[in-house]
DNA sequence: CAGATGGTTGAGCAACTGTTCAACTATCGG
DNA sequence: CCGATAGTTGAACAGTTGCTCAACCATCTG
């Protein structure tokens, strides 16, 4: 581990701050927690995640749903599908999305648990 | 509920879409979820709650340890205390930030079992 | 009081993000 | 094959975001 090159004040608790370093991760960990957390952050995908808790749909059905067009739409379920977070199988002319696993829903309630404070 | 004024594409499973639409929230709720999770979309602050889960800290700590700038940080932390993620003392010139519950850690830890499958 | 240090704040800039638009592929029905 | 519809994709644009910089406030020391 190096010494950072610049730092902007001095270092005020150097034992505190010597024992927390030794517990943080690499940075590129926290980087792919921000990156899936970020997915969360909008509320256009939060509401899809909402829906697809509910049931399976069809880009067409989320569209109606949400006022958008199935372009934006399927954006989304692009990101929403890299992450692992929904899954899809394909009938035909449409493609059914669904959430990939309970992480999802999990993670939704703790989220509105917190805001319902 | 009003009608979606402009859809851009036909509804495809009514009867779905229809039971769908009577357990979604308002859109404001899924702006409030996403709003808080958007804090914990950037690497940055993920870091700094990783940083504060281990010890309580001041921002010169913070700032050392992140390799950031007081200013940077301060930002960031005022960002978390307004969503209630993060609370402080003031003792003289320094202020010490800590979580500001176990939600934050929850979270965290479902989106790390996430990434980590 | 003055000086030094911890911390906050607002403006500004570069980088990123969500939607739209247009073009495209794929599948079904005739 | 043709037309219609479901879905995807990439470019482009407006809006947002995280950091830097400079100025500022707050507290301690002498």
């Amino acid at each position: 581990m190096e010494e950072q090159p610049v730092c902007s004040c001095e270092i005020i608790h150097e034992d505190v701050v010597r024992d927390v370093r030794a517990q943080l991760l690499d940075k590129e960990r926290y980087i792919s927690l921000a990156t899936l957390f970020k997915l969360f952050g909008d509320g256009t995908r939060v509401q899809i995640l909402h829906a697809l808790e509910q049931h399976e749909l069809c880009v067409c059905d989320l569209a109606a749903l949400l006022g958008l067009t199935k372009s934006a739409v399927s954006h989304q379920l692009k990101s929403l599908r890299l992450a692992r977070l929904v899954k899809y199988r394909r009938d035909g002319q449409n493609a059914y999305y669904s959430l990939a696993d309970d992480h999802v829903k999990k993670i939704l309630d703790m989220g509105y648990e917190h805001i319902s404070e």
